[in-house]
DNA sequence: AAGGCAGATTGATCTGGGTCAAAGCATGGA
DNA sequence: TCCATGCTTTGACCCAGATCAATCTGCCTT
């Protein structure tokens, strides 16, 4: 279990802490799920009695590496908050192709906005890694919301910052071309103020990445090319060295 | 307000009941201000004390068409609410070009998020009409949240809604071509069960929906142009009248 | 060690839709 | 009435990025 964790985390932080917390759910699952749920940022501040009322209401969900968590056009039954593992939102055509909106990691959430709408999933889920998420149900989610105008708060907050996410991504697809569109997403893993080298590990395969960036596959791997010719990246399966930050985010800029 | 909503609907008629209300506001601003609050879907079983309070931080904004609202970048003292006529929501590319995100008409709001969230906007605001929106302090926002729960609901759902507008206009653009597109946007504007003909007046210029439907100006006209020979459509400067609707649901698809 | 397989890369070719340029067409003001 | 100004349409051409078709590369499995 602990070595499943680490897959998905940045360098070591935190996955150890779900390894433990895995063997614990077995030997007292109601009390595990709490003490999970307790840490999800959403959560906080709720008082204890309140949590074990949204604990009745939540559901663990073990799931393996490529797991289908549920299917646009399906009936929601709540909303999912990652404990450890990596999921991705898609759309899938009828032809069976595949455009991914979104890949999650843990600590992140996702459906929330239909807890307030009566309304199918628009997207299909799936895990990308082996992954443990908690299914917290609409009614629970209602409940603590009329007795907790806190939460209320922190739910507006993580919709207002979902909302602005997609915005960003609406207008990076509509106004950078793709070369642009990776340097950014590349730079948005780091911290703004990182300079020279650094780190990045795709969290999934390129095609996922390409898709997310819509990108072909093909058109994604001759762009990292480029970056690599330009002395700019330097790639090594999923691991991506960036050599120059600053180089990287002037490359191509206005023109 | 009954002449007011109807303001919205022709170019022309539009100003001269604009100019009454004006002038109304003038005699009696807050009381004018409050019944206008009154009316918004946000606003609805909020008590008549609490009302009076949102009042106090809400500012009613004139606004002759082609005024710019606010620029991304800018601070946000509050979201808007829109009384009547039309507004559009974009980004301004360094270069000068423009990306129309949004089209909002009376009774919509924009800027929600922004109130739970200390970022500036991330969009240009702009009307396309005379216009006359509510500017609600965020201070209210967050002074009714804590109070009114049911209000708090209302929010998370008008965000919701929101954010599933996006959702699908993002699969709009990376699985849907400019002919599916346009003819989804047509057919969005007719209740599901519309069959046989219909009018469709497009709220703005070719060129502000071609944007926002991520096209070019020229290439959404010879997309109306196909549809036009094809015998689904027909039209008439801003007015489009639909000869065939299940012939445009049909065509194109799947191939 | 050999085979199998999923993902990744590379090359060649194609195309949807963008860009540029030149007319059309309304609308309103002088 | 006539011009000016701001859309809109049409034609000609171009290009970013998709698609198709081979390889190539780990890396499991047996």
């Amino acid at each position: 279990m602990s070595d499943l964790s680490q897959s998905n985390a940045k360098p070591g932080a935190g996955s150890s802490t779900a390894g433990k917390s895995a063997k614990a759910a077995a030997r007292h699952p109601a009390a595990r799920t709490e003490d999970l749920l307790r840490n999800v940022p959403l959560f906080q501040g709720v008082s204890k009695d309140e949590l074990a009322t949204v604990t009745a209401g939540t559901t663990p969900v073990r799931a393996p590496a490529g797991t289908t968590l549920f299917r646009q056009g399906e009936v929601c039954h709540g909303f999912y908050v990652i404990v450890f593992g990596r999921v991705k939102l898609g759309f899938v055509a009828p032809d069976g192709s595949e455009k991914v909106m979104e890949i999650l990691v843990q600590g992140q959430s996702f459906g929330e906005a239909l807890m307030f709408l009566d309304r199918p999933w628009l997207v299909t889920g799936q895990t990308l890694s082996d992954a443990l998420l908690l299914n917290i149900s609409k009614a629970s989610v209602i409940g603590e919301l009329e007795r907790n105008p806190q939460f209320a708060r922190r739910m507006l907050g993580s919709l207002s910052s979902r909302l602005h996410g997609l915005i960003g991504d609406i207008e990076a697809y509509s106004t950078q071309n793709a070369v642009r569109r990776v340097i950014t997403h590349l730079l948005r893993q780091l911290p703004e103020t990182q300079t020279g080298k650094a780190v990045v590990e795709l969290p999934s395969s390129k095609g996922d990445i390409a898709s997310r960036l819509s990108i072909s596959r093909e058109h994604f791997s001759r762009v990292l090319r480029e970056l690599s010719d330009a002395g700019l990246v330097q790639v090594q399966g999923r691991q991506l060295h960036i050599l120059d930050t600053e180089g990287l985010r002037a490359y191509h800029l206005g023109e």
